[in-house]
RNA sequence: UGGCCUAUGGUGUAACGGUAGCACAUCAGAUUUUGGUUCUGCCUGUCGAGGUUCGAAUCCUUGUAGGCCAACCA
């Protein structure tokens, strides 16, 4: 073997669920076949969580030939609604990922019924009568075994008759349950006969009025795993103990036999993704809504113009384990300029607008400056800007009194404008707080970008836009929500935690002209600013924009 | 204080009993008509203690730390 072909197999290393899957396959297990499935319950947003557990899913099913499936794990009628089903099919779509088919466990009621006439026909679940406080009572505890329900030796023709008539609604809420016989004295509390089934005479969002008897997740899962011949049933760590009834309720049903593996959830850092505390955020307006760019949630994503190919090499390069972790922020948005540097188109923006004069082009000339729509990708074409003797430029670009290394405009220092002519700053007209509002330059005529003869050597190039034909526009900042690593586990409040900064409006900058059209969707990079895409909020005439992330910036980094 | 899971640089992740590697971050430099990109380099790590072994990040014991489990939620 070459040294490079073990290079590459250095860097393509499989992560432990690879490991598995590659086993199996191996050893012929399923034939060879990987099916996976991603099963959100449609009861909230999908956030960045579960964009990693998509991609992990359907990337899984990807790089074995294999097939994913998106199964809504709709099993509790009182939180779950079809506005979600549709932003959740939405947002897979949208990271990039075709369902192998699109599935409900609520399509599953009829069999899962079954399956529980079927466990109690053999004798493994019973209808108990007790009150909710009465099992947890019984239930034992860590270091106590469970005791037997008073219900628990009812026989099979009983349990079949009561379980029937709970499903005809014979029984009112919470007055029976049915559960698996399981293992009274198990360490694991999961096993200590485990409710399967539950009254509740809701409406279900697809199922209406027809059942007033719901599966547990239990009873529905691991169940709904086999009708599909699901192969590897992926879940967060919090469901190892559940895997021991998975396997067990397979086995004395004697169906396909789907196996479950657990991997660790995975924190962004700077954010928060329990449900309770984003809604509150948004109840509460502390955000503008759902998909406020500054939430976690994937639309939110997408409108901040994160791109889909992003967040796939985030999840890629952040990896899998089983032990819970917190990712650095920067590591997502070095995937997101990564990709955008190389798609985004160029343009010129002026947040904030000083006006400059130069006093030796003629007031009645204009000239269009062609400049290239990106470095980094040839075919992206070329774009003209008109330019004349007033322009506007950035206030930060400008200092009276600049330090050692500042190399931008000041009084008798040359800047090239990107695309036109190096300038030289000779006068600083100031109001009466003495705030520069005007400056007055000279232009080098022979040093006009492409055609330059001047030999001059300007430290910097700084953007600029023509003062007469700059449309506006509102420029939106975003930053991080909050203002601590990990404000989930932080003592204080939440919403003492919340980045006072995390939104800065830009009511009145400058745009150059090309971007006149720009629509949502897009991507552009406004030079040295940052990465920024059009808000739905924004239409011709009335141009928003939001940043979706900074350019790396040595300078702010060393002026501190 | 019953059971289960986990522990590798600042953050993630590899190394499958045989030279601890990669990425991000940080710092320094080169290039640059974006203080961007690109390129180069530096710094930093196997939780502790025992044991097995010629050899341990890896196996065993134990300690420590973190996480999970006693919902008619998923």
């Amino acid at each position: 073997m070459t040294t490079e072909l073990i290079e590459k197999e250095k860097t393509e290393s499989n992560n432990f669920l690879e490991e598995i899957i590659e086993q199996d396959i191996a050893a012929g297990k399923n034939g060879g076949r990987v099916h996976t499935r991603f099963p959100p319950e449609p009861n909230g947003y999908l956030h960045v969580g579960h964009a990693t557990s998509i991609c992990l899913n359907f990337g899984l099913a990807l790089k074995y030939g294999g097939k994913c499936n998106l199964r809504f794990d709709d099993t509790n009628p009182v939180t779950e609604d079809t506005e979600y089903v549709d932003s959740i099919l939405a947002d897979v779509r949208w990271l990039g990922f075709e369902p192998a088919g699109v599935y409900y466990a609520s399509d599953y009621f009829p069999r899962l019924y079954e399956f529980a006439v079927d466990l109690i026909k053999k004798g493994f679940a019973y209808v108990d009568d007790s009150t909710a406080e009465q099992i947890a009572a019984l239930k034992g505890t860590p270091t106590e075994p469970g005791k037997p329900s008073p219900y628990r030796d009812r026989s099979v023709e009983e349990n079949l008759d009561l379980f029937e008539r709970m499903r005809k609604g014979e029984f009112p809420e919470g007055s029976k349950t049915l559960r698996a016989k399981g293992d009274l004295a198990s360490s694991n509390m999961i096993m200590r006969d485990p409710l399967l089934y539950r009254i509740k005479f809701a409406h279900h969002h697809r199922t209406g009025d027809d059942w007033c008897i719901y599966p547990m997740y239990d009873m529905a899962h691991g169940q709904s795993d086999s009708i599909e011949h699901i192969t590897h049933s992926i879940c967060t760590m919090e469901f190892i103990p559940h895997r021991e009834l998975y396997d067990w309720c397979i086995e004395k049903l004697d169906i396909f036999p789907s196996k479950q593996y657990e991997f660790a959830r995975r924190n962004l850092s700077y954010t928060i993704v329990s449900k309770r505390k984003l809604l509150k955020l948004v109840n509460e307006n502390h955000v503008r809504g759902w998909d406020d760019p500054r939430m976690p949630t994937i639309s939110a994503m997408r409108r901040r113009g994160y791109t889909a190919a992003a967040i796939r090499e985030w999840a890629r390069r952040v990896g899998i384990a089983k032990r819970e972790i917190l990712v650095e922020l920067s590591l997502l948005e070095f995937c997101v300029r990564e990709d955008l540097n190389k798609i985004a188109t160029r343009s010129m923006v002026v947040l904030n607008p000083l006006k400059v004069v130069i006093t030796n082009y003629p007031a009645d000339k204009r000239e269009l400056m062609e400049m290239g729509n990106n470095p980094e990708d040839p075919n992206a074409g070329t774009r003209k800007l008109p330019f004349s003797n007033e322009i506007w430029i950035e206030q930060d670009d400008f200092m009276e009194n600049p330090p050692p290394k500042f190399f931008r405009l000041s009084p008798g220092s040359l800047a090239r404008l990107k695309g036109a002519y190096i300038i030289q700053c000779d006068e600083v007209i100031k109001d009466a707080d003495g705030n520069p509002t005007e400056l007055r330059c000279t232009y080098f005529p022979e040093s006009r970008s492409g055609s330059d003869i001047s030999g001059l050597k300007p430290k910097t190039t700084i953007h600029w836009v023509c003062a007469n034909c700059g449309i506006p526009a509102e420029v939106r900042l975003y930053d991080r929500l909050f203002t601590v690593e990990d404000p989930a586990n932080d003592e204080r409040d939440f919403l003492e935690l919340i980045n006072p900064d995390s939104l800065k409006v830009v009511p009145n900058a400058i745009a150059e002209a090309n971007l006149a059209e720009a629509m949502p969707g897009e991507k552009y990079q406004f030079l040295r600013l940052g990465y920024f895409t059009p808000d739905p909020d924004s239409k011709p005439g009335k141009l928003v924009f939001n940043r979706t992330v900074t350019l790396k910036d040595a300078w702010s980094k060393a002026k501190g």
